[in-house]
DNA sequence: CTGTATCCTTGGCGATACTG
DNA sequence: CAGTATCGCCAAGGATACAG
């Protein structure tokens, strides 16, 4: 069930096909998230390092989320100060291909768009 | 430059791989509209209703917004009533591969749930 | 270090009515 | 048919402070 509340429909182009993948990786920062955990686990701190700016609050929130959508694993660690190790479940590693052909999309455009700009301006 | 609003950073991970291509894909109702387009051109209309239950003020939001990003054509055809019909660019088609790896992984995604409410229930 | 708690702003989107 | 115009909601996210 795509996200409703009461009647106003948030979300939901069900009938399409996008809808389920991309709410789940629709937040603004979810899919860099699942992309720096892609090559490597990482722990908290270092996630909020990598996505210089985002706050703790929501770098937890979307944390949270993955976790109960069973994309990410948290391991946490017992040592003292406690350490939180993230990575991607198996699950987790199913968009892969999906985060990448977004980024490799984006690399392409960004290219297309100097391209044009040199030969434009 | 990816939007931001005074000093309020709204989107944006620059620094990150992904948001240039997230912020054309990002919205509620974009990918699916460029998955509409991608099989073939559609009017507004067909769009509209393509994608049940979008207002036609944010249809053409979008489809302003993808316009002027490059990613549609719009052709004015000189008919009364007139029609339009919308299709995507070379450089839209570029976005093709990741929404359908999107695509491709919410299905996965679904059996896997399916599969594992099956399984586990 | 790894989070919670609070408060607030904002832009995306829905609903509806109207126009050329 | 293909849009504009208005109004308003609200959840995502920012800033900041605090806690185990």
């Amino acid at each position: 069930m795509i996200a409703r509340r009461k009647n106003r429909v948030v979300n939901p182009p069900e009938h399409c096909p996008l809808g389920q993948c991309l709410s789940i990786i629709g937040g603004a920062w979810t899919p860099n998230i699942i992309w720096y955990l892609s090559s490597q686990s990482r722990r908290f701190s270092e996630l909020k390092d990598d996505l210089q700016g985002i706050s703790p609050k929501v770098l937890t929130q979307r944390l949270r989320k993955l976790e109960n959508e069973g994309i990410v694993n948290r391991k946490v660690m017992p040592t003292s100060p406690p350490t939180v190790e993230y990575s991607l479940s198996e699950l987790g590693k199913e968009l892969k291909p999906a985060i990448e052909a977004i980024v490799a999309v984006g690399e392409k455009l960004k290219k297309i768009k100097t391209a044009e700009a040199i030969l434009g301006a």
